[in-house]
DNA sequence: ATTCCAGGTTTGCGCCACAAACTAGTTGAC
DNA sequence: GTCAACTAGTTTGTGGCGCAAACCTGGAAT
């Protein structure tokens, strides 16, 4: 069943809130440690150290371990793909907004 | 662990890609029946029916099933909380992208 | 040496989105 | 009339995934 835009497409890998948080303040910020995106994104660490190995067996982030002041410090980074993906996202999104505002008129009741 | 936008939450009732169609989509024609709705939005019949369900059970939307030139026909449309709920949805979309951009600086690695 | 904390990772489970199968009624074709 | 095909949906089965909670690991304080 094909749709009238079939471009339109949400990737969820994405989509999905935490990872929308963590790939948007990445896209702004370039690098990040861990703490810093517990911070900004509200996440546990739980999740958010599963979310980012989400992203990086996805090829979106990088991620360094290092030891910083003898603790151990996770440093995240975008790949280029991952930069790309974040902002091909808030396009859709931007397109599924627009979109809704020309629609054909509907067959009402 | 508090997280320094509490109020920035993403409803995944709403957020969910196909029911963010679904309710993007009655935000601007307020009414629409199920083939309208399968076309614009693209979800097979299942989905689209499991998800109006599941709309409708949260009160975000009311379904109204008619025979129309003897066949079955499904309006569906946004209730007040439906319109309440996925304004404010995008609302908070808008506020997760320019967030990120006003973010404190990253204890950079 | 043992408790405590920071900074993570792993585990277990409950939900849920999707595809596929099914239902109910309608419209021709014969 | 009946059989096949179509429209307009609903129900079902299940694999995957997000979450909370438990766990880990090393440094520091007492």
């Amino acid at each position: 069943m094909p749709q009238p835009k079939d471009d339109l497409i949400l990737d969820r890998l994405i989509h999905e809130p935490g990872r929308l948080a963590i790939m948007t303040v990445l896209s702004s910020v370039q690098a990040a440690d861990f703490v810093f995106l517990q911070r900004t994104t509200g996440l546990t660490k739980g999740n958010l150290s599963s979310h980012l190995t989400k992203l990086e067996e996805a090829g979106l982030v990088t991620i360094e371990k290092r030891f910083v002041l003898k603790k151990p410090n996770t440093n995240v980074a975008l790949t280029p793909e991952g930069m790309r993906r974040v902002t091909d996202h808030w396009h859709q999104l931007e397109r599924l907004k627009t979109l809704s505002e020309t629609l054909p008129d509907p067959d009402p009741a």
